[in-house]
DNA sequence: TTCCCCGCTTGATAAAAGTCAAGCGGCCCA
DNA sequence: TGGGCCGCTTGACTTTTATCAAGCGGGGAA
């Protein structure tokens, strides 16, 4: 990683190494209540691949060849818009499952993944898949509870895209991130990873980076949180709660 | 339902007549592959009741007893925003199960169904459901297909909440509408029925009232689509699809 | 039938966000 | 070490949309 850089070579390792039984994501996985033969087959059927930040998964329109379970590294879900712009519509930590949606659907994968840290994520071929939830119902159970959960999330932000004001949005997506990787510290000062660029927080936002960057702008002179290159400092939590609330009921 | 108007009664009526094994509409339910035993089990746990317009199936945050089968009629399913206005999120109709993300993500109803059409919906409660898909895997399947067929709808959706302006979002709502409900006359204008208010419509763009209404005369002068009460003609098609391609792509 | 309520429309004006253009600064590469 | 690219920011201006206020008209109730 040091010296020699020298050319990519295959930089998709792949490993047998590791195993689902003592995978310690697994439990947050679909998979946790498989046990005994089932795990077993699971473990028997997945490959483990390393990935470098950048590196893609899979991409939105290909063939999905099965499920993917993510050990360790976060990654990206990209999704191209109506215009030529990608959005990024999700991340995924150690404990996820990618891929699901079109393996059920019965389609190609419907957003790109794409590493955004160094990171292991093995794979499942569909054989492997069906087999397994055929097996068990309490692995189809826990997709169905992942996918409800989905569409729960996802109409949400959907109705929050359509009635709040950018705003309140930014606000929103600060308390989002802020569930992903909040630091506090003595002071109840949170300190927020920003994962994106901020062309990328402008598209989930569905502005312009030059209206982001003034916003950000006014949310520094409010005292509301103050933005590094890839990270936020909220000083108060109540205050950015109070953005959201402040939408809700313009009179109060 | 003609002299007399009387008082609603009991306005929801439970019927026991019709039958699972005749139900026209099942074929395109996720009971689909029922037959014979599994069959009888399903016709012997759902409860068939008779909807009045306005009527509700169910609210938004109550407990979830089982799921609800759209035999005949629509249905409008709507979400209370974050402000404290319904914005309505789908429309269901014969062969449409209700209430499956409850039932799933193990928690409230996430929207509140209320019949637009009379209509008869049945309900099959929580443990016959269970005892269905543990029987038969092919009714966890086509859930889990549902389920990605609505986050897929959600996210498409919700990115062009994000990205599109009101005027190319009101013609990607007319084409939704389309596919739902369109009568083509020999010329090729299409009638298509609109089953909301203009209050309606225009939280469903993330819009305002007044802000729909000129929206509305701007399609009317430029001959793209022309508005009744309940119905809007569009004259050419293709003239509203150019409406998405130029947001798109503003050069073209 | 008449009146009233409510949903819709219209106009005037204010606020928000987009667009265009330019400049700054860090980072990568030569 | 220097130059250029790229992402971010800023300013000036335009366009879009919201807000406020008022009027119109149909449907239901007295």
């Amino acid at each position: 990683m040091s010296t020699s850089r020298g050319r990519p070579e295959s930089k998709l390792k792949v490993l047998k190494a590791p195993s689902c039984f003592e995978c310690q994501s697994r439990h947050r996985t679909e998979w946790a209540s498989l046990t005994g033969d089932d795990l077993e087959v699971l473990d028997r059927a997945k490959t483990c691949n390393v990935y470098e930040p950048g590196q893609v998964v899979f991409y939105e329109g290909n063939a999905c060849l099965g499920i993917h379970c993510v050990e360790a590294g976060s990654v990206k879900l990209r999704k191209s818009g109506p215009k030529g712009d990608d959005v990024v519509v999700g991340l995924a930590g150690p404990g996820d499952t990618l891929g699901y949606l079109a393996y059920f659907g019965d389609r190609g994968y419907t957003t790109t993944a794409e590493a955004m840290t160094p990171g292991r994520i093995c794979f499942v071929d569909r054989a492997a898949v069906k087999a397994l939830i055929h097996k068990s119902p309490a692995v189809g159970l826990a997709f169905l509870r992942r996918l409800s959960d989905d569409v729960n999330r996802s109409e949400e932000e959907r109705v929050k895209a359509l009635s709040l004001p950018l705003r309140a949005r930014a606000a929103h997506l600060l308390l989002v991130l802020k569930d992903r990787s909040a630091v506090a510290d003595e002071h109840g000062r949170l300190t927020i990873e920003l994962p994106f660029t901020r062309r990328d927080m402008a598209a989930m936002l569905g502005t312009r980076p030059e209206s982001l960057s003034r916003l950000i702008r006014v949310f520094e002179t409010d005292g509301i949180a103050h933005f590094g290159a890839r990270e936020v400092v909220v000083p108060d939590l109540d205050t950015l709660l109070d953005e959201l609330e402040a939408a809700a009921s313009p009179a109060g």
